[in-house]
DNA sequence: CTCAGAATAGAACGATCGTTCGTTTTCTGG
DNA sequence: CCAGAAAACGAACGATCGTTCTATTCTGAG
């Protein structure tokens, strides 16, 4: 994932192999989280080179030169902001014991992503709607992108059914949809219309969606319900 | 709501006192018909004034003239949507036997408009999502609309309350968030990623969250559930 | 039929967009 | 330290944007 240092002789000098860049890499990153700080606030058509350009204290050709289009440049940001995803909403579940804590850590993660994003936006939510209509190389990466998170979510899913923690008939396409749903409905009522404490609504519509699909066997170590 | 009509006196002759125009509205309809199907496609912001003059085979400043700006236009565009919301989800649910029976028709009103608008796009989605980070006059006249549509819906859902059919302790707001979610992810799945069959999803989670929320008095006629 | 007024057209404006090109600055390996 | 490459700049392009202004066409009431 890391650009250059995959290789451990790379310190300071090059890998002869590889191509001799350097500082080249190091504004491009600058440049994309400038990106991603903008397209999460005004939305992927939203960005553009000169604003970019602008934020970064550079020419607008300068920008340019780094991804050769804007097309490029809006598929570097999807990039860029699914590796940060992944690496805030994802992994960090990895570390939680497979089955329900798991599905439970993932979901928490997400929301938290969701909400935290109260001033930034979620790429994948606004991306969705922008290019629902428009077919080409910035919607595929997005989609692929977006169904890579649910089947990562539904595998956790299954974990949590093959544990015993759900029941074994769940419909895990079905689970899958009304958490999302949830989320969506958080990052509406949360972005769009400023309402306070949907964090705890959504929470509450997922213990909710839980109740439904726990095993009979898990709920008995739990309350009354 | 509509325009001149409302004078049961105006058949063909203009009111004396109304502004005597006929041409004008004709023509101004006819281009909001149109704004309205580019906006579904191309988004409030992708709604642009030259597009929709080759539309409708007009000047650009003919077509200017009849909003005097963008944002005049764009606020038409949700208004003229609006109407069309209410007249196809709302208003018919009205004829409805009030309490379950209604909550349920305006849930399946509204889910067919999403999942209708598969080639057009819900403005109340995609505005949402394109001005949630956009103050202005536009973004507040999208709120309202999206407001007093939720507003509608929680009188609905508090209606079946009082009418026994769901529980009297029901959280009518968490009830709306999680039919909102439902909604949402439905928009989602249906638009941007193509999924076939989501309808019967949406469905399905909508019976998950009555069940849930149905007065024990209320399931004794139905099946095992 | 006429004629005021509404409705539309047409041209032009400044601004911004993505992109290209040639030059200049900056870095860096030998 | 120096040559060559990489990187950044600056100016210009054609296109499109919303908007303004003036002129033309159309329409409907007296």
């Amino acid at each position: 994932m890391r650009p250059a240092s995959s290789n451990p002789t790379a310190l300071a000098t090059p890998v002869p192999g590889s191509k001799t860049l350097q500082k080249g890499q190091q504004t491009r990153a600058a440049i994309l989280d400038a990106a991603l700080a903008l397209a999460s606030q005004m939305g992927l058509e939203g960005l553009s080179i000169g604003a970019l350009a602008e934020v970064t204290q550079m020419s607008k050709s300068g920008v340019f030169a780094h991804f050769g289009s804007r097309e490029e440049l809006q598929i570097s940001v999807i990039r860029e902001y699914h590796a940060r995803f992944e690496e805030e909403v994802f992994f960090p579940a990895l570390q939680v014991p497979r089955g329900l804590p798991r599905l439970r850590a993932l979901f928490e993660n997400w929301i938290r992503r969701v909400s935290v994003e109260l001033e930034a936006g979620c790429i994948y939510i606004s991306g969705a709607v922008e290019f629902d209509d428009r077919p080409g190389p910035v919607r595929d990466a997005l989609a692929e992108m977006v169904q890579a998170w649910h089947a990562a979510l539904k595998r956790a899913i299954e974990l949590a059914m093959h544990s015993g923690h759900l029941r074994a008939d769940t419909d895990s396409d079905q689970m899958l949809f009304e958490m999302h749903g949830l989320i969506l409905a958080l990052h509406h009522d949360a972005r769009f219309l400023r309402q306070p404490g949907v964090l705890d609504r959504a929470r509450a519509g997922f213990e909710r969606v839980l109740s439904h699909y726990l095993s009979p066997a898990a709920v008995a170590p739990r309350a009354v319900a």
